[in-house]
DNA sequence: ATGAAAGCGCTAACAG
DNA sequence: CTGTTAGCGCTTTCAT
């Protein structure tokens, strides 16, 4: 019923040249040693048949396959989508399909994934999920499977990587609450096992100090996962020591948005009571309640970036290995605000 | 450097048998026909090797990918990732591989992204994007690609989907604006194209004349797309009418956004002089100001059966078409209040 | 129950 | 420049 998708015998023997001919033809590469003359006839053909290369045929002979695995810890975090756009669309411009594999944030998924990902003979993996020290990172690096990490990266420098400046960015929120007038200022970091949350958290440590603001440890707690839940929790933990603070910078949005929810449960008020940051701006924290205050990371950039590299890496493994740090800036909404005098406890 | 990745041969070799006889042990319809101490060995040989089967060959010969397409308007509308998620999780538990397809919400890009996939011989396709009529549907259809719709649906009645309830949605979402008191409602729909936009328009109007209440033509404009900024534009087109309603119905949760915007523009507040109501209950909707009225669908369950509907169909190509309608149910928030006396104009 | 052989569609090394 | 040939790794007849 349904004619079966013609393939290059069929295009071969309807313009009368042998198949290697025409897969010369339709190979940009191998364009150049056919005859303009039978080239032309054969993408005629080719064409008037609606044929489509066969990927798995070609891949099977070429060990390339034309797909880039993207491993995310969980699709649902808003952070993601733009950033595997912006890689898709640049991927696909060239030829490649994405496959999207999401490990569920869970150590053996992403195991599971990897695996399924190699068995399927990607060409590149785009991670976005790495750890500071990640096995599967440094399993990759030696199967030499071209690789980028994007906006986390791992200890190691010889990973091909797209991540923001997470230094800058902490600085940037810092300067900020500090200009507002903030002087006791809390921090709900992120895991330490992520460079962003290692990076963020030591940053922050620092850039107090050189602001001549003390970083009081009761202060400061780092989260067990870039979630909502774990940042109230973490909030909360530092509620239960002290309420001397003012404003609170969280390591990332999601983070902040549980701070919201600490705040609220203990009955004060965000930004009349205590300000909060946040950090990426994804989408959406605009119309939260309040609108949040964060660092606004370029999310598609990072994905077009990474995209770009991991092709670069796939046709020139032997090129160095590059790191790109693309800048935040910082955005000002309703979250954040001058503190008020300490009313009595 | 790297040593290459075992092959059947690798195995047969190493086993002592012929290749073929792996084969059959390697694959669970075919397992059978060998011996069980034969089939232990080489079961236990190809662990020790590593083996893993090669889907681009195995593809090659059996004309199955072990592949699905997922096809999206827009991955960055939060809708989709839950759905994205349940159904490849689903699908992966079979086996299969989703590879993501965004059209960009583009004509074109569907029709591209469509072509991609059946050139890369996806065993199946589910698309999150239908168009009432939509000829890349009714292709697929006659190609016999196993399809299933997830979301929006086609006037046709042949095609495998899995969409909600939109009537009972729609209903529920007056039913509580009427209880609250409500008499003149707006409605700021979505594209007539689409199931989903045209389900929920007609719905609502019929519904409001069961209700007794006047869909009075001048408060009910459709938008062109389900964005933000499309629905902002159709409820100040409702506004340049008329000023006389005191809540008004979105037909998802982007044009609800949209209609806070236009709101507030005016110097309006929600739900203080207008309650509004979505359609969707996407992700981090409770967190906005006002958290949002709206009904809830279950988002990833919707990828599920839908993964659960393809292989179905890839299974038992002949078997019955099924639609499937869940049901949303109405999560109150804050952006439905009683109306308030009409202050003077 | 197992082996032999052919072939899925394509590309690349080799001839000519 | 073009054709011939072989083979990527796997499955599936067909023999035995």
């Amino acid at each position: 019923m349904v004619p079966p998708p013609a393939n290059i015998k069929d295009v071969a023997s309807q313009a009368g040249v042998h198949p290697s001919t025409v897969s010369r033809v339709l190979n940009p590469a191998t364009r150049s040693m056919v005859s303009d003359h039978l080239a032309r006839k054969i993408i005629q053909v080719a064409e008037e048949l609606g044929y489509r290369r066969n990927p798995l045929a070609a891949g099977l002979r070429t060990q390339r396959t034309y797909t880039v695995g993207i491993v995310l810890p969980d699709i649902t975090n808003p952070v993601f989508p733009p950033i595997i756009r912006g890689a898709e669309h640049t991927l696909g411009g060239e030829g490649y399909t994405a496959i999207l594999a999401d490990s569920g944030g869970r150590r053996r998924g992403e195991r599971t994934v990897i695996d399924n990902l190699k068995t399927r003979r990607v060409d590149g993996l785009i991670i976005a999920a790495a750890r500071r020290k990640d096995p599967i990172v440094d399993e990759c690096v030696e199967l030499a499977i071209p690789l980028v990490l994007v906006n986390r990266t791992v200890d190691k420098h010889n990973v091909a990587a797209v991540i923001n400046d997470d230094e800058f960015g902490i600085e940037l929120a810092l300067a900020h609450l500090r200009a507002l007038g903030h002087r006791r200022i809390a921090y709900v970091g992120g895991p330490q096992s992520t460079s962003t949350g290692y990076t963020r958290y030591r940053t922050f440590v620092r850039s107090c100090i050189r602001f001549g603001l003390t970083p009081d440890r009761e202060r400061v707690v780092n989260a067990r996962d870039f979630t909502e839940a774990a940042g109230e929790r973490a909030f909360n933990r530092i509620l239960d020591r002290t309420r001397d603070f003012t404003a609170v910078l969280a390591a990332n949005d999601l983070l902040a948005l549980g701070c919201y929810d600490g705040i609220r449960a203990c009955g004060l008020r965000c930004p009349g009571d205590i300000s909060v940051t946040g950090f990426n701006d994804m989408p959406f924290v605009d119309r939260f309640d309040p609108p949040l205050t964060t660092l606004h990371i370029p999310l598609d950039e990072l994905g077009v970036q990474a995209a770009l590299l991991l092709l670069e890496r796939i046709n020139q493994p032997d090129a160095p290995v590059k790191q790109l740090r693309l800048e935040p800036r910082i955005v000002v909404r309703g979250s954040t605000a001058p503190p008020r005098p300490r009313a009595v406890d």
